[in-house]
DNA sequence: CTATATTTTCAATATATTTTGAAAATTCGA
DNA sequence: TCGAATTTTCAAAATATATTGAAAATATAG
C-alpha cells in the first residue's frame, strides 16, 4: 500500500472511530490527518486534503485546540497560521480522558450524591432498589473516577510496564 | 427529594449521559428506568412512564437485549412480556466493554497492523511520521485490548480491592 | 493609515438520526 | 382453526447535528 492510499485509510476509520465516541467525522478527520502528516499544515491545506469547507475546518480545530489535542504553529516570515498535533499517544489519550472525566464522570457523580437521599422508608422495596441501583453506581464511578485520576499522572512507561506485570 | 421525582431525575441524566457514549436517549431511558424499578414492567409501563411511542420502545427494548443488558420474562398466567434490567452494575460494564472492544477497537487494530506495512523508505520523514503514529496507537491500542480482557475476567471484589491498593 | 490577506462567525442548508403510528405479523387461549 | 391480544416492522415525519459559504472581523505588510 502506498502511503497516500494508507493515510486516507487512516483518516477515514479515525473519523469513523471517532464517532463512536461522541466526536464528529469532521473533528475527527482533522486530527488524525495532522497526527500523521510530518510538517505543520495550514487551514488551506486540510480544506483541499478532506474536502470540507472553510468554516468548517475553522471550527474544528477551533474545538481541537479546546481539547489541547492541536497547537498553532506561527512560522516566521508567515501570514499564515499553521497547527501541529500532539503525536504523543499516550499524552493525547491522558488529555482526552481528563476532559471527558470532568466534563462527564464528575457532574453524574454529584446527581448520584444527591439522589442517594431521597426520602421514604428503605424498608419499602421500591425506595431500597432506587437506593441500592444509585448507591452500586456511584461505588463504581467514585472507583474508576480515582483509577483515572492516577493514570493522568502516570508516566506511559510506568503505567504499562506496571499493567503487564500486574495482570498476568 | 421524593422517590418520584428522584426517579425523574436519575431518567433523564442517565439518558443524557448515555448520548456523550454513542447510545441513544431512549435507549439508555428505558435502560434507566428499569435499573430503579423493583418489579419488571411491560411495554406499555415503560410508553407511559417515558412518553415515548410503541415502536419506539419496542426497537430500544430489542437493542438492550443485544446488549444483554435487558432480559425478557414471562409471567406464568400473564400474556404480556415483561422486562427487567440486569442490576449488578459491575456485570453491566463488563457487557458493555466486552461489546464496544468487540466492535469498535479490534477493528481498528486489525487495520493499524495492516497500514503499519505501508511501502516506501523510512528515512523518508513522510513515510516515518505515519509510521511511527501508527505504530504507537496500534501499542497503546494492543495494551487497552489486554487491559480491558482481564477486566472482563475480573470478579468485582478483587479489581476493585487490588485497584485500591495499586492506586495508592 | 490603507489595502489586502487571513480568520472567524453564523444563518441557511444539508445530512443524519430518532421517533412516530399504523399496518402487518405473530402468539396463544378457547 | 379462529380471533383477540400483543409484538414487530418500517415508511414518513420530526428532530438533532453537521456543513457550507459569504459577510464581518481581525491582523499585518507596506
Amino acid at each position: 500500500m502506498k502511503l497516500n492510499e494508507a493515510k486516507q485509510h487512516f483518516i477515514s476509520s479515525w473519523g469513523a472511530f471517532g464517532t463512536h465516541w461522541g466526536i464528529n467525522r469532521t473533528m475527527a478527520q482533522i486530527h488524525a490527518l495532522l497526527l500523521v502528516s510530518a510538517d505543520p499544515l495550514t487551514q488551506d491545506d486540510m480544506m483541499e486534503q478532506l474536502n470540507i469547507s472553510r468554516g468548517n475546518t475553522n471550527m474544528n480545530i477551533r474545538e481541537l485546540i479546546n481539547w489541547g489535542l492541536v497547537e498553532r504553529i506561527l512560522l516566521s516570515g508567515e501570514r499564515k497560521e499553521y497547527f501541529t498535533a500532539e503525536k504523543d499517544i499516550w499524552k493525547v489519550v491522558k488529555r482526552i480522558v481528563k476532559e471527558r472525566k470532568k466534563r462527564e464522570l464528575e457532574p453524574m457523580l454529584q446527581l448520584l450524591d444527591k439522589l442517594e437521599n431521597v426520602e421514604g422508608d428503605k424498608r419499602d422495596k421500591h425506595v431500597k432498589t432506587f437506593v441500592d441501583t444509585v448507591s452500586s453506581i456511584k461505588k463504581l464511578g467514585k472507583q474508576a473516577d480515582k483509577t483515572l485520576d492516577m493514570m493522568i499522572k502516570a508516566e506511559e512507561s510506568w503505567f504499562v510496564g506496571t499493567m503487564m506485570k500486574f495482570f498476568k
